[in-house]
DNA sequence: CTAATAAACGTAAATATGACGTTTATTAAA
DNA sequence: TTTAATAAACGTCATATTTACGTTTATTAG
């Protein structure tokens, strides 16, 4: 029997990178509710997302929900899946949560990854609570977050062999070591240092500042910038075939 | 304003590839309406897709999408983007063919790709008069399925470069230059035969055969198939940084 | 001044790629 | 029966890239 409707909203995977600790981060916002009786009866983490507005495209209604949690437009922005299972928010949890009586429908969630510089966002500065939590140790996620998450993640680890996505997530002064630990964290490999540092300085559009790093107690290290407009320039893309 | 619900659809781009002509095609099916006035009003062709059903994963609706068009299971499928433009059903003729009643909201449809091989399908024992086109030369096309096409082509493109998808496309039994055709097909590219032939015979997966081609007026080629374990046991996946 | 450390540089062998030339097996025409 | 035409298949060489390491340098903390 034909379902001819359903909600729909977007979820957005927001994926942070801290050159510090080496941590791929995704940002997240808590989800909070307690019965009349003061009984905690949902305490975990979710993405965030909303209901796609009538006259939106898929893309604007992203946009606005990431300008809604970080302030941020313009960030890079990818659609990697829709989610639709009839069973995605029949947890028990999940249905308290809800509003029940517009989702007795499916909801069918499409979602969305971004890629942003920490620097550029002050988390504690909005209204939802987010918080930035290490890929490598997520907290109990609602819904079917941690899934998304993960084809997100998964998503993320192609394209950024592909595209030079990476420095979306940098800093835009930033070392070749930080380039190196970067892909280490995203694709969960380790890489030859010295024949990565190889590859990547030999890239016209890896280029070298007259800086270097400053407050570190090592050598410090040369700093680098991407430059975009050169890499468009050498007429990628690759037709590679490495199958 | 939040729009709560919508129509949710699948559509299918059915690629396929004819090794004689060396196109790669797709599979869409006629839309004709007449008026009460025996006046065509619409004579044009669309993807094959429908509503999602209730109880029914998306990638479940595509499947069934794709038997009943074909009689096939089993193909490769990848659900590559949803599209959901406010706009996006509002032409003249599509307001003409689609169900006001039921369709006076936004229609989302999540659109996949369907890779199979030509011969395992008789296109003219199915009751939509469905018909394959080369992706080269496709005719008038109705909603926004123009675009849903040339953005799978372009996922295709990608996908094809990473994964050995491409055998999919192919007869079971093939040649070196039946690989090297569709590669050129997809791509757009021309590829040097002598150094493709190398690269491609020195993979421990493609297995030569004790069979030559049948029935060709020159010197008939060598047979070759893909071994599906093989490539899985070499511990893809390469994580070569190409950027 | 020295030890510790991360950054940065270097090298040699193996492998892969790009750009070509040549030979072979087959059929259709002479 | 030979020959021309053609696509398949093989070969070569220079260059570029990758892999797997070893070494030197600049800096700070002690």
């Amino acid at each position: 029997m034909p379902n001819k409707i359903s909600n729909i909203s977007v979820d957005c995977v927001v994926f942070g990178y801290d050159t510090i600790t080496k941590s791929l981060n995704v940002l997240l916002i808590k989800r909070y509710l307690e019965s009349k009786e003061k009984e905690v009866l949902v305490d975990d983490y979710v993405l965030t997302g909303y209901h796609v507005y009538e006259d939106e495209t898929l893309d604007d209604s992203a946009t606005r929900v990431l300008k809604e949690l970080t302030g941020l437009t313009n960030q890079y922005k990818k659609q990697f899946k829709a989610f639709g299972d009839p069973d995605r928010l029949l947890s028990e949890k999940d249905l308290i949560w809800i509003d029940k009586e517009a989702f007795s429908l499916r909801t069918i969630t499409i979602a969305y990854y971004f890629l942003l510089k920490t620097e550029d966002v002050d988390v504690t500065r909005n209204k939802y609570q987010a918080k930035w939590f290490p890929l490598r140790s997520l907290p109990e996620l609602g819904f079917d977050h941690k899934k998304i998450i993960e084809e997100a993640h998964e998503d993320l680890k192609t394209k950024c062999l592909a595209e030079p996505i990476i420095f979306e997530l940098l800093p835009d002064k930033f070392t070749i070591n930080d380039v190196q630990d970067l892909y280490e964290s995203i694709l969960g490999i380790e890489i030859d240092n010295r024949n990565f540092r190889r590859k990547l300085i030999n890239k016209k559009y890896i280029i070298p500042l007259d800086e270097k790093q400053v407050g570190v107690s090592k050598k410090p290290a040369q700093l680098y910038m991407f430059s975009k407009d050169i890499y468009k320039k050498m007429y990628h893309k690759n037709y590679l075939i490495s199958i």
